[in-house]
RNA sequence: GCCCUCGUAGCUCAGUUGGAUAGAGCGAUCGCCUCCUAAGCGGUAGGUCACAGGUUCAAUUCCUGUCGAGGGCACCA
């Protein structure tokens, strides 16, 4: 329907060139926007005021000579001029309800478009590290990446989405010790826990299935495991009067003890078995992590290793590309890329004096290979924490002469649980979190889907506990749902009345629908197709449900004001058609969010 | 100290990529079921768009500065 009127003021402008009277050096692209007010129309361009600055010519006269040059159309009605020099559209009523049969014929596809013309994005989201289960804040980033994507994928993108999986490094080590730890623990020995080790419940179980499975083949002598090992600082158990964790205790430090054990558990368990707690650590985890996201509705086509990397050597093969290019030197013993060559603040070490690459050079090397397989457009989603990130990662990109501007990070403020308007504290590490699935439990995956991506993504997120789980038009999802389970209510309704409904689109009759409710709720329809281009185009899922709520509203107030069951036949037919389209968009909106749309509440 | 994000109604937030008289929801308040689910609808009150400059036909939107909030500044991942 947009788009009809763009090609009206394209044909126009063209028109006016052929004929000499417009002097443009190029045209812009007509911009077409919904007027805020009706009064106004339901169209408005402002070409003329944007040609008056390049030509020199009078705003008015211009559009003057435009609406002049208009074809005609069945569509419009009326063309304006107004104010310092739009052009309003007023449609016929017409042309609102020919939309009915559209929707219905469309049924799922409509609002889907081919505007990405298969261009293939990649979206990359969660990747959390699998060192415990994914918590609330995961699970903002789980619901915006996996809208996200599928809003691309709706508008016509081929998506790939894909969770980096953190499977190497000092994290992964300290979960492994935390496991084996825990596990002399139910051997029964006695010993003081790290205090920068992972304290969730989740350790102990995967302690306790190492134990089932081994009994006391992994068990050490705790003398034996922390000789040597340097001092603790405070125990994350003793807190001061804020609750806050103790600062290191004097002597102490709880990073070079952390190291300590790790390297006891490697010399004593040797590399098989140290291998083995690791692996089963990971493997647990990994597949909490997928069993959650899955009864999250989030699929992915991928789990990329960050280990495969180091083992493909894709890590030297990118250190090697960045020294041919002169972009690397030695200093203290490691290895730094100049990355404030290409803007970032400062160098950063690519290869550690012990020989060790860190996270950064897997991360070039990752980067590297998503450009590599042909993306044309590369998404990454992080917690909004590593926004520093950011430079460094396109600096390298820049530095292996890769096109920067084919990745763009977008950015998830953290979510903020509110329960009895009391803030729910969390801490990862001292294994006070909420995790993703308990919140699913408590308020659903509906309300959770809705409720995450309700907000821009880099707005902080206060997620209302209690809201989410009120049945009543305060909560938006039910609000939005229960505009869907009305419409099927009235079907079945007028199937226990013995009144037929026509199932096909059905063009017959439609100049009944005269009411102004009617008519708002028919504009509302037909801005479906350009909030999904809108939300997939800027990354935006909350214009979405945003519309859906403003689309309820419209159903709900025509409810109200009108009875759709109504003797008259005719009538009743076409006022069916109408809910139905309505409930038609409202049933792709919810699919599109990941949000049900039940039939009755 | 430097960097990023944010600052809009009492509260939580939108604001269609610079447009016309800045909008919802909640809360407050006044109404609406003999009627398809009241899990609903309507009315009223509520604003110096943090502040000061700048860019232009037009700024809540873009730029600069100030103030305030949150986050980030590792040879961790």
């Amino acid at each position: 329907m947009k788009q009809d009127i763009k090609d009206l003021i394209s044909a126009a402008l063209t028109a006016l060139v052929s004929r000499g009277q417009l002097d443009a050096p190029e045209l812009p692209e007509p911009m077409l926007e919904r007027t805020r007010d009706t009064a106004h129309g339901d169209f408005a361009t402002n070409v003329a005021m944007v040609l008056a600055k390049l030509t020199r010519a009078k705003p008015r006269d211009l559009a003057q000579r435009l609406v002049e040059a208009l074809p005609s159309s069945s569509l419009v009605t009326r063309v304006e001029i107004a104010g310092p020099g739009f052009i309003n559209f007023f449609l016929a009523d017409d042309a609102y309800r020919a939309e009915i049969p559209r929707i219905l014929a469309a049924g799922h596809e409509f609002g889907r478009s081919r505007i990405g013309a298969g261009q293939r994005v990649q979206v990359e989201f969660v990747s959390a590290n699998p060192t415990g289960p994914l918590h609330v804040g995961h699970g903002r980033g789980a619901a915006y990446g996996a809208v996200v994507a599928d809003l691309l994928a709706a508008v016509g993108f081929n998506v790939h989405r894909e969770y980096y999986v953190n499977d190497a490094g000092r994290q992964m080590d300290i979960l492994c010790t935390s496991v084996w730890l825990r596990y002399l623990e139910l051997c029964g020995e006695d010993l003081r826990f790290p205090s920068n080790g992972y304290r969730g419940d989740y350790v102990w179980d995967i302690a306790a299935t190492l134990h089932r499975e081994h009994g006391d083949a992994y068990r050490h002598p705790t003398e034996e495991v922390f000789a040597g090992v340097p001092e603790d600082a405070a125990s994350a158990d003793e807190r001061d009067e804020e609750g806050n964790p103790l600062p290191d205790a004097p002597g102490g430090d709880k990073e070079t003890h952390i190291d300590g054990l790790i390297a006891a558990a490697k010399h004593l368990l040797g590399d098989n078995r140290y291998r083995y707690v690791f692996e089963l650590g990971l493997n647990t985890i990994l597949d909490d992590i997928r069993d959650d996201l899955s009864g999250f509705g989030v699929e992915y086509q991928e789990w990329y290793s960050e280990r495969s990397l180091t083992e493909s050597g894709a890590v030297n093969k990118a250190i090697e590309r960045l020294r041919a290019g002169g972009h690397l030197y030695e200093l203290n013993g490691a290895l730094w890329f100049r990355s404030t060559a290409f803007g970032d603040e400062k160098d950063r070490v690519v290869v550690r004096d012990n020989g060790q690459t860190t996270y950064f050079a897997s991360d070039i090397a990752y980067h590297m290979d998503k450009l590599e397989r042909g993306f044309d457009r590369v998404i990454d989603i992080w917690g909004a924490d590593h926004h520093g990130y950011i430079p460094r990662v396109k600096a390298a990109l820049q530095a292996l002469g890769d096109d920067a501007d084919r990745l763009d990070v977008l950015l998830v403020q953290f979510a903020i649980l509110y329960r009895d308007g009391v803030k729910v504290p969390m801490s990862t590490r001292a294994g006070e979190f909420v995790t993703l699935r308990e919140l699913r439990h408590e308020v659903g995956n509906d309300a959770a889907r809705f409720f995450y991506v309700m907000r821009r993504c880099e707005q902080h997120l206060d997620f209302d506990l209690d809201l989410a789980k009120s049945e009543s038009s305060d909560n938006p999802v039910y609000y939005v749902q229960y505009a869907h389970a009305r419409v099927c209510s009235v079907l079945r309704q007028a199937a226990e009345k013995g009144m037929a409904v026509d199932p096909s689109p059905g063009v017959t009759n439609l100049e009944r629908l005269v009411e102004d409710h009617e008519q708002a709720l028919l504009r509302s329809l037909t801005r479906y197709p350009e909030v999904v281009e809108t939300a997939a185009l800027k990354a935006e899922p909350h214009q979405l449900t945003q519309y859906l709520r403003e689309l309820a509203n419209d159903f709900h107030t025509y409810y109200n004001a009108h009875q759709f069951l109504v003797e008259d036949a005719v009538l009743r037919d076409a006022r069916i058609k109408l809910i139905l389209a309505a409930r038609q968009a409202l049933r792709n909106g919810l699919g599109l969010l990941g949000v049900s749309a039940p039939e009755n509440m």
